[in-house]
RNA sequence: GCGGGUGUAGCUCAAUGGUAGAGCGCUAGUCUUCCAAACUAGUUACGAGGGUUCGAUUCCCUUCACCCGCUCCA
């Protein structure tokens, strides 16, 4: 049970969310709308910031991973394939006696919670009908609200990136191992929005979808798979490396991109699914989390956290299933694994072979593939391996953007109690944030407001810093207030005009005073070496 | 979905079956040579709907939202 102390925390950091513009509750002059949440002036700025980041330390800067930008309603077929309208939307039965709540397939398997004896549907307690329990949200494609032109909002974007696969590996100019990242808006209707930001209804994600072979191809193209030599980050990556190195290198990776922003590990925790929660195509997950205010605490007093990024190796199955969805093949030719191949000897050949046949075999009849059908596939699948063909596997970090910024938030609050000369404290609220990530980089302003010569010169260092950051302009009240103003918004920097800018001490022309959010301490800097000075540390 | 709590100004909180108040913030002005200074003026609220009542922010019902616990979480 979180601790109550650590919900008022919360509670503060919900307040100053409205009351600085970060977040608003979505439709509020309407009594709000559950499970949905608005960025305001400073929040807008924050999230783009950390998309931002994340598109471009996946993307940009790297030689191996391509963008996409998919439409959030799709062919309802592709949710078909990912197997969301059947694991989305079971009939669901209410007990009214216990509360309990069970899939109407399962009554019968399932021992009451109240009387462990009997199973749900043989107990006493008054139970609902089967009602469908969708967790997509639905809408219609066309004016006309019939059966056949229901569609889905997205509830990932990952499927997008299998889907179109084929024409990114086509058009990138990009070879296995490579990824295809997005960011963009998903959907699920949860069963309880909670927590603020946390578990919306309407989200953002940014995934990459990080494509790689199947460690038979590695094998026949290497020799050998590079096992994990111990923990933390493997360094570049190798042409031998088959699925344990790769998750491990995007876990590490992830992780790197965190610390980055001014998540320090300690804050971060860390969560192996066991094989009991893996879901049946998924070889290992590991979730990245963050110790928010609200996370539960245990018996020995620590703190999990919870879920910002899930990192899976999820073997070939997505690929696999719109293979078998669409008709269309997801195979991908591979020059040197044909080479490779034709130089093994034989018993390595069949070895291969084998091992890639059982696991195309046991992928098809876990898929309900007739057994003669999925031998035949599997066959022809393993023998395609000789003439360079195969389907490729995926690492899939995904991680949640509204979490992150809730995360950043939480990080960020500090409380500073100050007193002053008469003895008065006063507790006011500084917003730590990595100057990566902080909404406004410089507040810009000049010491006093009713000196035309200093704000006219205060207006030149801000039009000489706003085509390259977000800076803001401030000369309303005393120059203590408008520090503390800024240290709300977490502007890391605030910029100075004063009487020796405009050369009370001639050596001093031309220089501002640097005041640094998070301990107060002043510099003296140039105005000609401002921007590339602010710019070291904002990105 | 169930149980408990909460809903008054931008924020924190008060009072009241009979015209709703404070602190902070915010805006404008005076002043101000580095950490929420002072003064003046201004600013804004009873979540929504219905009922009881001469009269409801206050009592009752419904609803919406938020928080906590349970449930759920591909």
């Amino acid at each position: 049970m979180a601790d109550p102390k650590e919900n008022v925390l919360m509670e503060k950091i919900v307040s100053l969310c409205k009351r600085r513009g970060f977040v608003f509750q979505s439709s509020e002059i309407y009594g709000g709308i559950n499970g949905f949440w608005d960025y305001g002036p400073l929040g807008a700025e924050l999230k783009r910031n950390v998309k931002e980041l994340w598109w471009n330390t996946m993307t940009r800067m790297r030689e191996d991973v391509a963008g996409l930008e998919a439409t959030i309603i799709m062919s309802p077929k592709i949710w078909e394939a990912s197997g969301h309208v059947a694991t989305f939307s079971d009939p669901m039965i209410d007990c009214k006696t216990c509360k309990g709540r069970f899939r109407a397939d399962q009554i019968n398997d399932i021992s009451c919670p109240q009387k462990p004896s009997k199973m749900v549907s043989e107990c006493a307690g008054e139970k609902t009908a089967p009602r469908p329990f969708n967790l997509m949200l639905q809408t219609y494609v066309g004016p006309i609200q019939s059966e056949e032109n229901i569609a889905y909002l997205r509830p990932e974007t990952a499927q997008a990136i299998f889907a179109q696969f084929k024409n990114v590996l086509e058009t990138s100019r990009q070879k296995v191992p490579f990824g295809i990242a997005q960011v963009g808006k998903a959907f699920r209707n949860e069963v309880t929005p909670r927590n603020f930001t946390f578990r919306s209804r309407e989200f953002e994600q940014m995934e990459l979808e990080f494509f790689i072979k199947p460690d038979e191809v590695v094998e026949a193209i290497s020799g050998s798979v590079a096992t994990p030599a111990a923990a933390g980050h493997p360094g570049e990556p190798q042409p031998n490396w088959g699925w344990q190195l790769w998750h491990q290198y995007w876990v590490e990776e992830r992780v790197r991109f965190y610390e980055g922003i001014g998540l320090d590990r300690s804050t971060l925790g860390f969560h192996i699914q066991t094989p009991e929660e893996l879901a049946h195509y998924a070889r290992a997950t590991t979730d990245i989390l963050f110790k928010f205010p609200f996370s539960k605490v245990d018996e020995q007093g620590n703190v999990k956290g919870d879920e910002l990024e899930g990192i899976a190796a999820r073997s070939d199955f997505d690929l696999s299933q719109h293979e078998r969805f669409s008709g269309k093949t997801m195979g991908i030719f591979d020059e040197e694994l044909r080479t490779a191949w034709g130089k093994l000897p034989k018993e390595k050949q069949d070895d291969l072979w084998r091992r890639y046949y059982q696991a195309r075999k046991n992928y098809l009849e876990k898929s309900g593939v007739k057994p003669e059908d999925a031998e035949k596939d599997a066959t022809e699948d393993a023998n395609g391996l000789a003439k360079g063909q195969y389907i490729p596997h995926v690492i899939e970090p995904s991680a949640g953007v509204d979490r992150l910024i809730l995360a950043l938030i939480a990080n960020a609050f500090t409380e500073v109690t100050d007193t002053d000369d008469k003895g008065k404290s006063e507790t006011r609220v500084v917003m730590k944030f990595h100057p990566r990530v902080a909404p406004v980089k410089a507040g810009v302003m000049p010491l006093l407001k009713n000196k035309p010569e200093l704000v006219k010169k205060a207006l030149a260092v801000r039009d000489l810093l706003r085509p390259w950051m977000n800076v803001y302009y401030d000369d309303a009240g005393s120059i203590g207030r408008r520090y503390a103003r800024q240290d709300e918004a977490g502007t890391p920097y605030c910029v100075t005009v004063d009487f020796e800018t405009l050369g009370e001490k001639p050596e001093l022309l031309d220089t501002v005073t640097i005041r640094h959010r998070d301990d107060g301490k002043q510099e003296r800097l140039a105005i000609g070496e401002l921007r590339d000075w602010l710019l070291a540390r904002g990105r």
